[in-house]
RNA sequence: UGGGGUGUCGCCAAGUGGUAAGGCACAAGGUUUUGAUCCUUGCAUUCGUUGGUUCGAGUCCAGCCACCCCAGCCA
């Protein structure tokens, strides 16, 4: 992001160990030249936040370096997949600002080629159709400290296999009846190249294919013949994938390279045609946040969240409909880097990405979450004095807006006090506070409700201090107002975390549960926001002074709410919550 | 008792044999009609640990310790 410094003395060396490779891998020309990522989600569920660290690296690598990045849909098990999903991540994807390359790519649509390719694996003797059962082949493949069992298939005759390879195809047998397994190593110590299930039968519509098929590749399988149809150099996964990276390569180097080459987008150019390479990062971990798509669904599905989009949940459509900008994530995702050590990323890495790009680009207004009346005694009933502010403190091109001040406002309850702690500055009976924007008002008389608490405050305005210090005495204070009569009722929703513990690590279902914070959403309908805030091109992100930074709910109809992206930060009593 | 990885400031993270970048957080000052922003300053004699090689080691070697991943016909 900030290599910009290009008569910079010298240029950057790009740092962390992907990019180096890339450099290295173009200097030695080991690809052509080339850097052709891809970003291969499985449709099923939606995108969140650790999903956009990868697509970040994976699009911003071949950005970087004149390439391209592939969006493709790692979709051989329909049973988990659909085309909901498809589509909310194309959208996802979109709003976080990439483009990718070419059409969107589908595993699936290579499902003819990588049928092809298993058929030349069986003739090889490379592979076999297996009729052990999925427990037996559990038995089968030994333990982590034991060598597993050799298939009393293993050696059928390639021309068998590839007759029942074919009636497998065609629908004679049943779920999990048969499969075709690679002929590898039955000891090997890495228990991914025990003879690995490359297809197994499984009755059931595809969301791209239908009824078509009626057996599926795996995932080790499909994976590293995708990679190389779309002719990708640099492979990027997550590091539980480190012990299937032997299996990658022995799949690809088994199959007869010029075949590969036939069937791969680079068929028709001079390029040079090498094979991808897997290489593995840690996963994105964030405190107090939890990523696993499991538990997410069953937050949704068990109704402790308002939906995939609920804005507590860490999916990007949550963040987004949080308020969270594609900017934001994007410089997050910089900021925290890409390494292979396993890391927990303090969430307040998050909240500072938003708060920095929100701060410097969002208009300023004003808003009372919990009105408390004032009436300036000294101010004409019908008077109304339009006062212009800034949008903007520091920006004046962002222009300013007309602010009506009127003989009734709001304030909020926490800016007065009856009994201030020490180095309270706001209001107080019989002191003195800045209205933002406004005059400074004083405090003569508090009126209560029956409980005895604050109901109204009867100020008087110091009508020579507008623009202007008073004189004599120094007013430290500055609240936010808005008029009572001018200002519109809003709904404000204030989020909190999700859950209460900083690193959530639930076995089960309840689990999760249990670490839900009870009090991470908070809604408050009574809130009275400065007026011309919701005029139409008014935008939908503010920042509500002395508050928050808070973006349109557009999703509902009916009232207008706010929702909390994050809160200012506030060095003034660190334990009081609002 | 198998295999594959990782250990640098409270949290991320640069660093690839020449004498510990940066960001977040935190602390202290300054500016301020947002207790915000902004500015200044401070914040690892030390890189899991013990030895070794070297003029010199976070970087090389060996041992030890800790943590993570792997036994789906999931991805």
């Amino acid at each position: 992001m900030k290599d910009t410094d290009d008569n910079s003395p010298g240029a950057r060396e790009p740092s962390g160990f992907i990019r180096q490779m890339v450099v290295r891998d173009l200097a030695s020309g080991k690809h052509g030249g080339r850097v052709h990522t891809r970003f291969p989600p499985e449709p099923n569920g939606f995108l969140h936040i650790g999903h956009a660290k990868s697509i970040c690296l994976n699009f911003t690598l071949a950005e970087e370096n004149g390439g391209h990045c592939n969006l493709r849909f790692d979709d051989t098990n329909p049973l988990k997949e659909s085309q909901e999903f498809v589509n909310a991540i194309k959208d996802n994807i979109r709003w976080l600002g990439f483009r990718w390359h070419g059409e969107v790519r589908y595993s699936s649509s290579y499902f003819d080629q990588l049928y092809e390719f298993a058929r030349q694996l069986i003739s090889k003797g490379k592979a076999y159709v297996c009729a052990l059962s999925p427990e037996q082949a559990r038995e089968y493949r030994g333990t982590l400290t034991g060598p597993g069992t050799e298939s009393p298939w293993r050696d059928r005759d390639p021309n068998e296999s590839l007759d029942l390879f074919e009636r497998m195809r065609a629908g004679e047998f049943k779920d999990g009846e048969l499969s075709l397994r690679a002929k590898i190593d039955m000891a090997s110590p890495n228990i991914n190249l025990r003879d690995p299930i490359l297809y197994r039968i499984r009755h059931a519509s595809h969301h791209q294919t239908g009824s078509q098929w009626c057996i599926y590749p795996t995932y080790d399988y499909t994976h590293c013949i995708s990679d190389a149809i779309e002719s990708i150099t640099h492979s990027l996964c997550t590091l539980e994938f480190e012990d299937h990276r032997p299996l990658y390569d022995w799949i690809l180097h088994n199959l007869d390279i010029d075949s590969l080459r036939a069937a791969s987008d680079l068929r028709d150019s001079d390029a040079p045609f090498v094979l991808p390479e897997q290489t593995e990062f840690a996963k994105l971990r964030i405190s107090y946040t939890m990523m696993g798509k499991r538990f997410l669904r069953a937050l949704v599905e068990q109704g402790k969240v308002d939906g995939w989009d609920d804005p507590r949940m860490p999916t990007l459509a949550g963040m987004r409909r949080r308020g969270y900008t594609p900017a934001s994530i994007r410089n997050f995702c910089e900021a925290v880097g890409v390494a292979r050590g396993e890391s927990l990323v303090d969430i307040g890495m998050l909240e500072h990405a938003i708060r920095e790009d929100l701060d410097r680009n969002t208009p300023r207004v004003m808003c009372v979450l919990r009105p408390l009346t004032v009436i300036l005694t000294n101010f004409d009933d019908n008077r109304v004095e339009r006062l212009r502010l800034a949008r903007h403190p520091k920006r004046e091109e962002l222009g300013s807006r007309e602010v009506p001040l009127t003989r009734e406002i709001y304030i909020e309850q926490e800016d007065f006090s009856d009994d201030p702690p020490a180095g309270f500055k706001r209001l107080v009976a019989g002191g003195e506070v800045r209205l933002r924007g406004a005059y400074v008002i004083r405090c003569d008389e508090v009126q209560r409700d029956a409980a005895g608490r604050p109901a109204k405050l009867r100020c008087s305005v110091d009508f020579a201090t507008l623009g202007k210090r008073p004189v004599g005495r120094k007013v430290k204070g500055v609240i936010h107002w808005v008029s009572a009569a001018a200002g519109k009722k809003v709904t404000v929703r204030l989020y909190d975390r999700l859950f209460l513990s900083e690193n959530p690590t639930p076995k089960s279902v309840e689990e999760v549960f249990d670490e839900i914070n009870p009090d991470s959403l908070a809604q408050l309908d009574g809130c009275i926001l400065e007026p011309g805030t919701l005029n139409e091109g008014a935008g939908d992100r503010f920042q509500f002074e002395r508050v928050g930074y808070f973006y349109r709910d557009r999703e509902a109809a009916g009232p207008v709410v706010f929702n909390r992206t994050i809160s200012l930060r506030d060095s003034w009593g660190a334990g009081s919550a609002r």
